[in-house]
DNA sequence: GTGAAAGCGCTAACAA
DNA sequence: TTGTTAGCGCTTTCAC
C-alpha cells in the first residue's frame, strides 16, 4: 500500500512537505499543494493510522465495552455513543464482553494496549477485580455506565435504579398486590442489588414482609427468567404479580406465564425495568419504567471527553450522573381487589 | 506507560531479550525468563499494540461494518462474528454505517487506514460507488453479507432472498389472498429487489397481475413502514394481506394496522422476512421466514479468514454462499375464502 | 544466550 | 517555503 514516501517521490517533493500539506501544519505554496494532492490521488494514498498513532502517541479511538450487544438496551446505547464520538472526532471500537468477567478483563487490556483515548464500560465484574487490574496498570480515562461498581474512582452515568424498582412496586401495591415476586438481576451487581433493595424497602414501608423465596436471582437473560417464572407460578402460594429486573427477563417471564396456560394480567400481573423496542406490540403491553438511553449515552461520552481533554482534572473526584426513569403504563397489570384499591387511593 | 525498554532496564537485560521472552520467538534461559516476567509485573508492562502492528505490518483486527446495530438481525450477527473472530485470534472493530452510504465509505476508509486484516460488510451502497472506491485504493479482503452488490468481486454470504419472498407469497396465495401488498426494502438494494422480484414472479406464476401501487418502497425501518401501511389500509381497495420485506417493517405495519382499529389477521394478514427476538410474544405472532443468522455470521468470518490467509487464492473468483431460510408459522395470517383454500389444497 | 542496531510510516523540530 | 532527520515502541536479523 502506498506510503507517504511514494507520494513525495511522485510529487517530486520532500516527505515533510507531503505531511505539511495533508495536515495543514505548515504553509505550503499553492503550486506544491496541488502537486501533492495530485500525487496522493495518483498513487491511491491514505495515511497509515497505525504509524500516525504511534508517532502522535494517541489513537483517536474510544473503546466501548458492553455486556451483550444483542440486548436492545446495549445496542441503542452503542449507536448513540458512536454518533456522539464521531461528532467529537473520535472513532469507536465496540467490544462485547458477553457477561463474562474474564472476557471483560481481556477487552480492557486489549483496549489499553490499543491506546484508546478512553473507555466507556458497562461493567459486570466485582470491585476487587477492577481494583486489582487498575492498580497494576495505568489505564486511560474510563466512564462506567448502567451498572456502577462501588469503590471505583470513575465517573458513572446511569439511571436511578431504586426509583425504577420503587415505581413499579408502588404501582403494584396500589393495585392491591401483596404477594409480589421479583426476578432480580445477577447477584452482586449494583443494578441488581439496588433494584432488589428498593423493592424490599418499598414493600416493608407498606408494612409487608417479603418471603425471601419470592426474590429469585435471574441473569438478565430471557432463558433463566423463563425457568424461574415456571417455578414461581407452579408454587402453591404463587405470586399475584412478578417484577422482572430488566426488559428481557420480563419478556421471558411473560412467555413462561403464557406457556403454563395462565393469563396475564388476569392470573398474574407483570412489570419490568427498561423499555424494549416494539414493546408496544407485545401483548399484553408490559408495564415498564424506561431509562433515557440516548441521554445516558451522550452524557457518558461527554463525560469521557472531558476527562480525556483534562477539562475535568483527574483531581476532580468521580462524579455520578443519575437520570430519572420514566413510567410507561401497559396492560400487564391488573388490580387484585378493586375494593381495596379504592380504599388505598 | 511502561514500555519494553523499561522492562529491559528493570530486568537488567537487552530489549531483544524481553521481546524474545514474551513472544517465545527465540530460546531464553530459564533464569532470564523469570527475571523478565518479574520485571513485566513490576513495571505493569503490556505491549503497545500500535507499535507492534506497525512493525509487523498487520493489526490482528477484523473490521465489521453493519447498517444498523440496533436491528436485532445485525446485532445477533455481530455477536456471532465476534466470537468466531476471537476464536481465530483476531479482535474486531464494529462500525455502524447508519444506512448512510457516505458514512459507509468513511468507515471503509477508516478501517483500511487502520490496516485491518479484513472487512465484513453489510453493504448499503451502489455498485458504482464501490467500484470507484476499490479501483482507486487497494483494500484488504472484504466479504459482503446479507446484501449483495452485483458486480463486486467479493465473496458473499447471505440467504436465498427469492426463496424468502416466494415462501411467504405462496403461503398467502394458498390462504386465498389475491390482493397482496408488499412493503419493499430500500430501492436499488439487491435484497430489496430480489424479494420484490420473487413476490411479483410468484404472483404472476399464479396468473395474477400485481397493481404496481401495491408495492410500496420502505427503508427497512419501522417508521416509514408504519406510515406506508396507514396509506395502504386507508385505500378503497385496501390489500387483504401485506408482506414486510424485513422484520422491523412487519412490526411497523402491524402497529399501523392496530392503530387504525383494524384487526390482524381478521381484517388483514401480515407476514415478514427475518425473525425478531421475542417474536413469540408479539400478538399476533407474525408469520415469518427466518435466516440462519449464526450460520451466516460464522460462514462470513470463515470465508474472510481464508482470504486473509491466502488459502482462497485471490485468483479464485468470488463465491456466493447462500443459505436457505426457514418458515416460521404464526397467527398473523388468515384464510381469505375457506372454500377456495380447500380447492387449492 | 544475549545485545546492538535497523527500520515499519509518520510528524515535528530544525536547518537550509 | 522546503528538506533533513530523530524518534514513537516494537521485532528481527546479525554479531558476539
Amino acid at each position: 500500500m502506498a506510503n507517504i514516501r511514494d507520494v513525495a517521490k511522485h510529487a517530486g517533493v520532500a516527505i515533510a512537505t507531503v505531511s505539511a500539506t495533508l495536515n495543514e501544519s505548515a504553509s505550503v505554496s499553492e503550486e506544491t499543494r496541488r502537486r501533492v494532492w495530485a500525487a496522493v490521488e495518483a498513487v491511491g494514498y491514505s495515511p497509515n493510522a497505525i504509524a500516525r498513532s504511534l508517532r502522535l502517541g494517541k489513537s483517536g479511538l474510544i473503546g466501548i465495552a458492553v455486556a451483550d450487544i444483542t440486548n436492545p438496551f446495549c445496542s441503542s446505547m452503542v449507536r448513540t455513543m458512536e454518533s456522539a464520538a464521531i461528532a467529537a472526532g473520535y472513532s469507536i471500537i465496540v467490544c462485547n464482553t458477553n457477561d463474562n468477567s474474564r472476557r471483560e478483563r481481556d477487552v480492557l487490556n486489549q483496549l489499553r494496549s490499543q491506546h484508546v483515548a478512553g473507555i466507556v464500560m458497562m461493567p459486570i465484574g466485582q470491585e476487587k477485580e477492577y481494583l486489582e487490574l487498575f492498580e497494576r496498570r495505568t489505564f486511560p480515562p474510563i466512564v462506567t455506565v448502567d451498572n456502577k461498581v462501588e469503590g471505583l474512582a470513575h465517573d458513572f452515568v446511569g439511571v436511578d435504579n431504586r426509583a425504577c424498582a420503587r415505581m413499579l412496586t408502588q404501582y403494584l401495591l396500589r393495585l392491591g398486590h401483596r404477594r409480589i415476586a421479583m426476578i432480580t438481576g445477577i447477584p452482586g451487581l449494583w443494578t441488581s442489588e439496588e433494584r432488589h433493595a428498593a423493592f424490599l424497602e418499598t414493600m416493608e414501608a407498606t408494612g409487608l414482609s417479603v418471603d425471601p423465596s419470592m426474590c429469585v436471582p435471574g441473569n438478565y437473560h430471557e432463558d433463566l427468567a423463563y425457568d424461574v417464572t415456571k417455578h414461581l407460578m407452579t408454587r402453591a402460594d404463587r405470586p399475584t404479580a412478578i417484577i422482572g429486573a430488566n426488559n428481557v427477563m420480563a419478556l421471558g417471564a411473560l412467555q413462561a406465564v403464557l406457556d403454563l396456560g395462565f393469563r396475564c394480567p388476569a392470573d398474574v400481573s407483570l412489570a419490568g425495568i427498561d423499555d424494549v423496542p416494539w414493546g408496544g406490540l407485545v401483548r399484553p403491553r408490559i408495564v415498564t419504567v424506561a431509562q433515557p438511553i440516548a441521554d445516558i449515552a451522550r452524557s457518558a461520552i461527554a463525560c469521557l471527553l472531558e476527562r480525556i481533554s483534562g477539562a475535568a482534572d483527574a483531581e476532580i473526584s468521580a462524579r455520578d450522573i443519575i437520570f430519572q426513569p420514566r413510567f410507561l403504563s401497559g396492560d400487564s397489570c391488573m388490580a387484585l381487589r378493586p375494593l381495596e384499591v379504592a380504599a388505598l387511593a
